[in-house]
RNA sequence: CGGGGCAUGGCGCAGUCCGGUUAGCGCACCUGCUUUGGGAGCAGGGGGCCCCAGGUUCGAAUCCUGGUGCCCCGACCA
């Protein structure tokens, strides 16, 4: 049993935390709201923005950077927009400093305040827009497929590491386009590109759908959205691409001219995912001895441990199976450290996660063997010295496997239709999890249902099928079921 | 912004009610020896503006006054 890890049937938020604390990847700082990201953590960021980023190129985006301040008059362009994010803003009033005329320490010096208010960027659409403007004159230049790599801030009430921060990391593509039908399948393109990064790279089952007009982006016509089950089987928003149709183009004047020579309105879109993905892939795959990573995005996939400790003989053993796994694109480390009994070495990576763990002993070197133990079930076994990294080669694609069809029947169990309201309510206490239900379209319905239990609708499944039926709250007939759950 | 709680080495806490030797414990850290197949043992050691500012007192972590910060529960949110 894994020292000072609450168990998530003790209190699954506790658990949550000490994962984070004792995994070494995030803690909090000297800033409310704000976390330190730490080499373990960013390791994984670091991963997530790679194999992402080469997903956007591979679709023809390119990278850019926009700046970090925002004038405030900017934002008040999209009326949604700024109804949206007001009130979570972080503001720069002043530019200068000075000592403090009554004592020690600094203070705002009164005569530097700023003509215009600078705010701290919630999300660049206006600034981008502004700039958009310029780049924009003919059909030649579009479409515009930008992203950027970025920190945004959002002053939220109330924070959890990963999962809510003030500040956080995250890529938000902002395009443009010619045609409205353009730009839609943008906004589909990218929704894709998150589901199957979810699924693939961070073995997180993933619901493809559409926002209500609720729970839409500020701003936005359409708000596409990747939602995910965690274990206690709340949803979690994992990335969202936003159709925005000419309302961004309208608020900072942006036209092209086509190619009949008319002035045209240009269609745009933006997504964005965050280091929410790492709160999400930690609540996937998780259990009470720490960390658990899929092997695609583990920064380190397999360690070698030495037993007892390291001496000539394991270590030249060690180094050639470190160079095999190496020429195979496998990222093992060798822990030489003499001081560190095995136990505590154990319990060690079971805590970060590292997916294949080595045991190399001198009682198995004279059988000619090792073993090898896998950190999503445990299992223990001995392996053959040189089988040892085809052996992993494959262990490491299963590990991947298993770790998406778990979450996957996690998913399938804790998924339910319901067709009225009692158990609808019943459910949602005793299994809660996903509810499909008919729902008659009304934000009024979608508002009192989430007053009464507190679950919203996460989305309206694109892969949903039509089927009538009628509303599990108002009794008014509806086309297809949507999935309303509790989310974080 | 409402309601509750907490502030003492890096972390977790005791001490505060009832003021009084040198502020203590566990973990972590450093040194040495013995250990090492699932979080080792012993010995030694380092590290504290006891949240801040004022006050009461011979004497304040402890009592009084006023601040500040953080956490939890609601409303808001990727």
């Amino acid at each position: 049993m894994a020292k000072e890890i609450t168990s998530r049937e003790e209190d699954y938020s506790q658990w949550y935390n000490d994962i984070v604390k004792k995994a070494n990847l995030a803690s909090n700082s000297a800033v409310r709201g704000c976390m330190v990201i730490k080499p373990n953590g960013f390791a994984l960021w670091e991963n997530i923005r790679d194999q992402l980023d080469r997903m956007f190129k591979d679709t023809g985006h390119v990278n850019a950077y926009f700046p970090l301040l925002i004038p405030k008059s900017f934002l008040s362009k999209e009326a949604e927009h700024v109804e949206g994010f007001a009130k979570e803003c972080a503001v720069v009033t002043h530019h200068r400093l000075m000592n403090d005329p009554d004592g020690k320490g600094v203070v705002v010096d009164p005569s530097a305040k700023l003509e215009e208010e600078l705010i701290i960027r919630p999300t660049s659409e206006t600034i981008i827009w502004n700039t958009y403007r310029d780049w924009i004159k003919s059909y030649r230049d579009l479409p515009l497929l930008v992203n950027q790599w970025a920190n945004v801030m959002r002053w939220e009430m109330r924070t959890r590491l990963f999962l809510r921060t003030s500040e956080f990391l995250w890529q938000e593509g902002h395009t443009a386009h010619a045609t409205k039908q353009e730009a839609i399948d943008e906004t589909i393109q990218m929704v894709n590109i998150y589901a199957q990064f979810a699924e693939e790279w961070m073995a997180m089952p993933v619901i493809k759908g559409v926002k209500t007009a609720n729970e839409r982006f500020a701003g936005a016509i359409d708000t596409y959205t990747i939602e995910a089950m965690m274990q206690d089987t709340k949803a979690l928003q994992a990335g969202t691409s936003h159709f925005l149709g000419q309302n961004f183009a309208k608020a900072f004047d942006v036209t092209f001219l086509d190619e009949n020579q008319k002035q045209q309105l240009v269609w745009a879109t933006s997504w964005g995912v965050s280091t929410r993905l790492i709160g999400g892939l930690i609540m996937t795959h998780s259990d009470d001895d720490g960390l658990v990573l899929p092997p695609k995005l583990a920064p380190q996939q397999v360690v070698i441990v030495p037993i007892p400790k390291p001496g000539e003989e394991i270590d030249e053993v060690a180094t050639k199976i470190m160079a095999d796994l190496k020429a195979i694109g496998i990222r093992p480390i060798y822990d030489q450290d003499k001081k560190k009994r095995p136990g505590f070495k154990f319990a060690e990576y079971e805590m970060r996660g590292i997916p294949v763990r080595i045991g190399i002993g001198k009682r198995d070197l004279e059988k000619g063997e090792v073993e090898i133990a896998r950190r999503d079930t445990k299992e223990k076994t001995m392996v053959p010295l040189e089988g040892v990294a085809a052996y992993i080669e494959n262990l490491l694609v299963e590990i991947q496997d298993n770790l998406f069809n778990r979450a996957l029947k996690h998913r399938a169990d804790h998924s339910t239709e319901v067709d009225d309201f009692d158990t609808f309510k019943k459910v949602l206490e005793e299994k809660g999890g996903f509810i499909y239900a008919h729902w008659d379209g009304t934000t009024e319905t979608e508002k009192k249902i989430k007053e009464l239990t507190k679950a919203t609708i996460r989305c309206i499944p694109l892969d949903s099928k039509e089927e009538a039926g009628k509303c599990v709250f108002s009794g008014n007939p509806s086309k297809q079921r949507v999935i309303f759950a509790k989310a974080y």
